[in-house]
DNA sequence: CGCACTGTTGTCAG
DNA sequence: CCTGACAACAGTGC
């Protein structure tokens, strides 16, 4: 379910309920999740751990622990449960962590694309996935001055791809990017070169802005499904374009519309957005 | 039934 | 290098 703020949402969850808890036992319902180790060995590994903390880096959650990260991304449809005593896992659970005072922590992704792996102290920054970010979006060492020379460099790129490279901007997906540009003001088939140092500084300002909005509001639920981990965000009440082809534009009246970019469903406003 | 679509990203070919 | 297409998977809706 992520973009950064739907991650940050569920650190923020999660933080407080398995913060210093010890693992006593992992089962592995489905071995593909894992990356990098047997099944076996990454259990081995777990087993015996403390939880010290749960941080976020892009869309990745990282659990601390005693001895080095547990790095998990949710991809598309990833979901942490957590349990206060033994549950039967529903149906798509592929992860169940149990911890030394019986709580469990489960992991279920309807579409096994969400990821597991082990990392130590010492390399979790420096090898992929986490050494192809960008700095936070929030980092002050991300200006619109740096960001409108590495655009400059995107020969041919749209501006919404390229914000969509985490290795170039680090947090927005395709919800949130498409209501960065309409709150900019650019079109998302703008080559990303094309835009003026003030345009790019107004992308990364409505950037923030927006995932800052988004995380107070505890992120957007779009697909609703019940989400029986209580992570239900309000913000999607908020989106000016995304989900809302053929509804009046929020600020001048005009339909918003969809079109095919990059693969992705790309919703802008017409009149706002000029080309 | 078939096909398009879905909050992501790693890999591969040109 | 850069870029776009595609795959990984399961479910929903038309």
């Amino acid at each position: 379910m992520p973009e950064l703020p739907e991650v940050e949402t569920v650190c923020r969850r999660l933080r407080p309920v398995v913060s210093g808890k010890t693992i006593q036992a992992v089962d592995v319902l489905d071995s593909k999740i894992i990356r990098g180790l047997d099944a076996e060995e990454w259990v081995h590994h777990l087993v015996g751990e403390t939880i010290m903390d749960v941080e976020r880096r892009g869309k990745f959650i990282l659990f601390k622990l005693t001895n080095g990260y547990l790095v998990s991304h949710l991809r598309m449809e990833g979901k942490f449960f957590p349990y206060e005593t033994f549950t039967e896992p529903v149906k798509h659970t592929h992860i169940v962590i149990t911890f030394t005072d019986q709580s469990t922590l489960h992991y279920n992704d309807v579409r096994k694309f969400g990821t597991m792996e082990l990392r130590t102290n010492e390399t979790i920054h420096t090898t992929p996935p986490l050494s192809l970010l960008a700095y936070e979006p929030f980092d002050e060492r991300v200006t619109g001055e740096a960001l409108h020379q590495r655009l400059g460099r995107m020969k041919s790129r749209a501006i919404k791809t390229a914000l969509l490279d985490q290795s170039i901007f680090v947090g927005l997906g395709n919800i949130y990017v498409d209501e960065t540009l309409f709150r900019a003001g650019i079109h998302p088939i703008r080559k990303a070169a094309s835009l003026s140092g003030e345009e790019v500084e107004r992308v990364r300002v409505e950037a923030v802005a927006v995932l800052t909005e988004a995380i107070e509001r505890g992120g957007s639920t779009i697909r609703s499904y019940t989400n029986p981990d209580g992570v239900t965000g309000t913000f999607q009440e908020r989106l000016y374009v995304y989900g809302r082809a053929g509804e009046p534009c929020r600020r001048c009246g005009h339909e918003i519309e969809k079109m095919k970019l990059g693969g992705r469903g790309t919703h802008f406003c017409p009149n706002c957005q000029q080309r």
